[in-house]
DNA sequence: CTACATGCAAAGAGTTTGCATCCGC
DNA sequence: GCGGATGCAAACTCTTTGCATGTAG
């Protein structure tokens, strides 16, 4: 999860950019939350370490640094938006309406449902970082007393 | 697409809530619209009719009628929610994203995708109501000169 | 030294809320 | 007439922007 100090500072320098101590404290907070981190989240864990960085100075950085392509933004329902550092593999979120918790998961069968739409409808899915609502495990265990089958409301 | 009058009318009725004016034009506003409609479209269709509708109220009652089940709202990514007449047939949309055209599939196809999901990674998913961004059919013929073929970007 | 970046404050969009008034039933 | 619904205005959240100042390279 952690970024090569190295990497990121190149890629700025050689586009012209500079790397300031509130873009590497932006990179690191969205590092420490887990792998997302919704600009607010962003905000107070800079603020931790460094209590005189504005929130103009975060949302600016957020976009800039989606730009350079090291970070990515991922709609997550509702008008909730977090950041995540760019990752190799293109993955999706299951995201558990009890707990919150973030489970990630792989395109390979994201990328099946896709192919089947486009035989389909012609239509060429490009999202590439859904985020799906539901139970998860543990949760379904706490709840409801129907954990087995996967018989879905609906 | 139409709404009967009864129906909506009866269930406000007994669960004792009002018919008002303000709503039917909501509902009408909604219907209108193709299917989808923000809280700003809804606004603007009332307002052609009936000048003097508020703002609050149109959210007050989109809210509402989430509540009753007559409408649900359907997040758009990006922060925008539309609002769209319950309908029998759960579906969910793809999204154009040049020309910003809206296809509903059918749930078949998520089903199974979503059934994949329960199976490997234990989560239940719930989402109902995927919107799926790419390129439609025409869209991609216009642009790129790539139109067959399913190799995604990324 | 020169642009790019930042902080600050103010403006914007979109949505929600308190309260007096109104009106469906 | 009662209680839910509306209009109005203000508040609120989240985000963006203009401008003077600061600072990385």
């Amino acid at each position: 999860m952690s970024h090569q100090n190295l990497d990121y500072a190149r890629l700025m320098h050689e586009r012209g950019f500079r790397v300031t101590p509130q873009r590497q404290l932006i990179l690191d907070a969205i590092c420490e939350s887990g792998g997302h981190a919704a600009p607010d989240d962003v905000y107070a864990r800079v603020r931790r370490r460094s209590p005189a960085v504005n929130r103009a100075t975060i949302y600016r950085n957020l976009d800039f640094l989606c730009d350079m392509h090291l970070v990515t933004s991922i709609d997550m329902g509702q008008g909730s938006k977090v950041y995540e550092i760019v990752c190799e593999t293109p993955h999706h979120h299951l995201i558990c309406r009890e707990c919150r918790g973030v489970v990630q998961i792989s395109h390979a069968l994201a990328k099946a449902f896709f192919s089947e739409i486009e035989r389909d409808y012609e239509f060429h899915v490009e999202s590439d970082h859904l985020a799906l609502f539901g139970l998860c495990r543990a949760c379904r265990a706490k709840k409801g007393g129907a954990v087995s089958g996967g018989g879905g409301s609906r």
